[in-house]
DNA sequence: TCTGGGGTCCTAGGACCC
DNA sequence: TCTGGGGTCCTAGGACCC
């Protein structure tokens, strides 16, 4: 069989470069990108990381940075980097018909066939295309499985002033490479994988790789094992080119204060509960079977209480005014007051196409009314913004909302908010 | 190790059945 | 009443990912 050969494309800092893209003038600073909240670091470009910023460190903590390095904060931004996402996959369709989406910042691209082309050449082609489209810089990594492109694109992270490609087919020296990789820092292996492998003296990808594939599926499980066949050159997990269903869908926040009162912790169900009926809406999706979760801060001393409730829905649905009469119901059953609540949830699994069930859906008269309901609502928000047409259940002040100090504007989302060009 | 939000997959164990 | 063996389905929770 003929060796395949996997690309991963992985873009660099993602969010940070999302934001850098549309203030040029921040590019060579220090620069991240903060949780929702503002609660910690989630990207940071590598003149941040130069400066000691960690990922994940406290977003009260980098703060100081300021003034002491001339860091540039921003707030999360999801709408820019999906669409930005979806401009840098767009421009890599145009260099391999076989791209799988994985993240939002990253693809496997299966360029099998592709070996008689100079892989490294190619790859800089899709670097220099991809920036030159979207601005987005990126790394690629290109191996014969998933696991090994994997390391390939850490390898061109770590090299990227020089190269920002690195191709590990036909590698001599992939033995030497190997055992350069902690067990823990290849794809698949967790924290808790790798403690246990350490344990049993496998502390390299190069001895995980040399180990009895027998007995890592006896001692660990079949993820573990894949992982080992992967480094070993067999491909167990092909490119996907077309995702399968998605499983679940959730919309989960955590509260710019602690929330107390019931009257509160309904207002902010309801808001998610709204946001998760658009999102299916928007993906053509409906859902059986909705889940209420809540609880209070972890990381703190105070009085702890976690609890979710699954409601099974009459009929798949994903209008509004279906879901939230069962959301607000599990909300008051699952609440105990005295307790600080610190974040609040509402997810879908069992999720079906709208089309499948669109006979069913209209068996009942009030479901076609509350689908036009729903049509109408959507374009209203569409047409004037979001905030332009709310349900009474979502409140008005929203007090508990999640707070955001530096926001960037939704350069390609917003007509008001387009960045204008100076001749 | 540490404070986000959105996902996937796997596994153990209980309910239930023959 | 104790008690066999084997199967399926479902769910909660763990582990991992970006």
């Amino acid at each position: 069989m003929r060796q395949k050969i996997i690309a991963l494309v992985d873009a660099n800092a993602f969010f940070v470069s999302c934001e850098v893209v549309f203030n040029p003038a921040l590019a060579g600073k220090p620069v991240v990108v903060l949780s929702g909240n503002d609660a910690c670091v989630i990207s940071r470009s590598p003149e941040a990381k130069a400066i000691g910023i960690k990922m994940q460190a406290m977003g009260s903590a980098v703060k100081r940075y300021i003034h002491s390095h001339g860091l540039t904060i921003f707030s999360t931004n999801p709408p820019l980097y999906r669409d930005l996402s979806r401009r840098v996959m767009q421009t890599l369709s145009h260099f391999c018909p076989s791209v799988e989406v994985y993240s939002v910042d990253e693809a496997f691209l299966d360029l099998t066939g592709f070996g008689e082309r100079n892989l490294l050449d190619y790859g800089q082609q899709i670097r220099h295309t991809v920036k030159q489209w979207t601005g987005i810089p990126v790394s690629i990594g290109i191996a014969p499985t998933k696991t090994l492109a994997k390391i390939a694109n850490h390898m061109a992270k770590a090299r990227l002033s020089t190269e920002g490609v690195v191709d590990l087919t036909n590698e001599p020296r992939l033995d030497a490479v190997l055992s350069a990789v902690e067990v823990g820092d290849v794809w698949g292996i967790g924290r808790q994988t790798a403690d246990k492998l350490q344990s049993r003296g496998i502390r390299t990808v190069l001895q995980l790789r040399q180990a009895d594939p027998d007995w890592i599926r006896r001692k660990f499980n079949v993820i573990t094992l894949r992982t080992l066949l992967e480094l070993g050159g067999m491909s167990c997990l092909p490119v996907e080119k077309s995702a399968d269903a998605q499983k679940g869908m959730m919309v989960t926040r955590c509260f710019g204060r602690p929330v107390t009162a019931l009257a509160e912790m309904q207002e902010a169900v309801a808001t998610h509960t709204t946001r998760l009926a658009e999102k299916l809406r928007q993906e053509g999706l409906a859902t059986k079977m909705i889940l209420v979760s809540m609880r209070t801060n972890r990381f703190t001393d105070i009085p702890q209480y976690e609890a979710s409730r699954s409601v099974p829905l009459a009929a798949p649905t994903n209008s509004t005014d279906r879901l939230l009469p069962q959301a607000l119901q599990a909300t008051a059953a699952l609440f105990r007051p005295g307790f600080q609540y610190y974040k609040a949830g509402v997810s879908a699994s069992e999720l079906i196409e709208v089309n499948q069930v669109q006979i069913g859906l209209f068996d009942d008269p009030t479901s076609a009314k509350s689908q036009r309901l729903m049509q109408a609502v959507d374009s209203i928000k569409q047409k004037l913004g979001t905030g332009s047409i709310k349900y009474a259940a979502v409140g008005l002040k929203q007090e508990w909302r999640t707070r955001l100090s530096y926001p960037s504007k939704r350069y390609t989302t917003c007509w008001e908010e387009l960045p204008i060009a100076k001749a």
